[in-house]
DNA sequence: GAACCCATACCCCCCTTGGGGTAATCGACG
DNA sequence: CGTCGATTACCCCAAGGGGGGTATGGGTTC
């Protein structure tokens, strides 16, 4: 049995989308191109889980808002299982939290359902070759998540100057560890680690390791993203 | 004197260009599309930061490696004192970093150079109307960036049934409170405030109150289905 | 009703921690 | 050459924290 098409030419294509008019319109505008086959049309993120290894598409058109599980969910399902399929959201949201979501859970392209036919074939094409559609609001979006915001103020670490010794000691710290084990580890004095933990505190402005470790991790943790 | 068109239909575009031939193609390209005015063609950043007040471009492309200051930070210093400017990265460049450097530093667009004069200008107008236009493997890598590898170990804190009382006293715990601190919020006993963090300990299999913390504050941030 | 968890509270013991010193060595900087 | 910061190390002391108990009352589950 031949579900999926050989040819490596043809695209498979299935979609996601429990509204039976909207389902088949897409899947009108996918079977318009000759070098893409809808292989199913399927309404829930269940049925889609359970017929993905047997139907095996290369792309799947997902809208987010499906009865029971979320499309975000079965995004993160299907690429757990199946890494290499690509999975383009359809939905009318244009919610902030939505498209994020979308975009963590594996989703390669993010469509808003006013898209026409030429753009939709267009994301397919864009997806075939190594692109990640999105429609323009939407790009927009995701490029301003990564934009520095202008007013941020520099975090602790940036104002003060943590010596090599007292950063080791601090990610030490943040590992739960003891002074005796801090020691142990830098194969220094309990009391010199004492020391040391003494200037961070005055420095940061704390009075615990505890919050120490934790504005420390607050500061590390601020670059969000790959510079 | 009047140098930015006073017709509201008309987009005044800058490019930062050192190489002279592509900066007159790019040019060319601005200028086939009678709704755009190409009001400079700078050869440096520093000409570009100097000239771009005077000129109020709409839209600026901008070169990455240009001699001197680069296009980065370039971008980065435009829009802290023009944050309404549009600027948009035409470069060689499809490094990982450059690339998140740039919109970091406030891009809203990244092209590849070899984008045609037709991409070209559809960026221009995607840009004008809210997009954010990026090469496709640019955009790939972009949506990449926000993929998170699904957890296959189930986080501490979904093998752990923690009390409320227990997740509240961790929660003051990860603010670096003492206990007493925690106590007085809580309006209880600080004997109570031990006697819970031993269970938590127990629970979270740690010994002391910042590997608590550190380890609550890990779970607390992985990515949590269902979205 | 017994078994069990949760939340509350107190006890003892001992180690760890935080805050206050002093001081030696070393490299860098002026 | 003197000063400064970083690193090392030690001292004392008081408070905080971790490990071990016991106990009571309320709630749920079997």
């Amino acid at each position: 049995m031949t579900l999926v098409p050989e040819n490596p030419e043809i695209t498979g294509v299935a979609i996601v989308e429990d509204n039976a008019a909207l389902g088949s319109s897409l899947k009108k505008v996918v079977e318009s191109d000759p070098s893409l086959r809808c292989i199913g049309v399927w309404t829930s993120a269940e049925e889609a889980l359970k017929k993905i290894d047997a139907f095996r598409p290369k792309i799947v058109l997902m809208d987010i808002n499906l009865p029971g599980m979320s499309g975000i969910e079965a995004t993160a399902r299907l690429k757990q299982h199946l890494p290499e399929v690509k999975v383009v959201m359809v939905t009318v949201y244009r919610d902030h939290d939505k498209i994020f979501a979308a975009l963590k859970a594996g989703a390669c392209g993010y469509l808003l359902k006013r898209s026409d036919p030429s753009e939709l074939r267009e994301a397919i094409h864009d997806v075939r070759t190594g692109g990640a559609p999105m429609s323009p609001e939407i790009a927009r979006r995701v490029v301003e998540a990564f934009h520095q915001p202008i007013k941020t103020e520099p975090s602790i670490l940036d104002e003060v100057k943590l010596s090599k010794r007292e950063t080791e000691i601090l990610e030490l710290l943040c590992e739960g560890l003891a002074n005796k084990e801090i020691a142990d580890r830098l194969d220094i004095s309990v009391e010199t680690v004492r020391v040391h933990l003494k200037h961070v505190y005055e420095k940061l402005h704390v009075r615990s390791r505890t919050e120490a470790a934790m504005k420390f991790r607050d500061a590390r943790e601020e670059p969000r993203f790959p510079l």
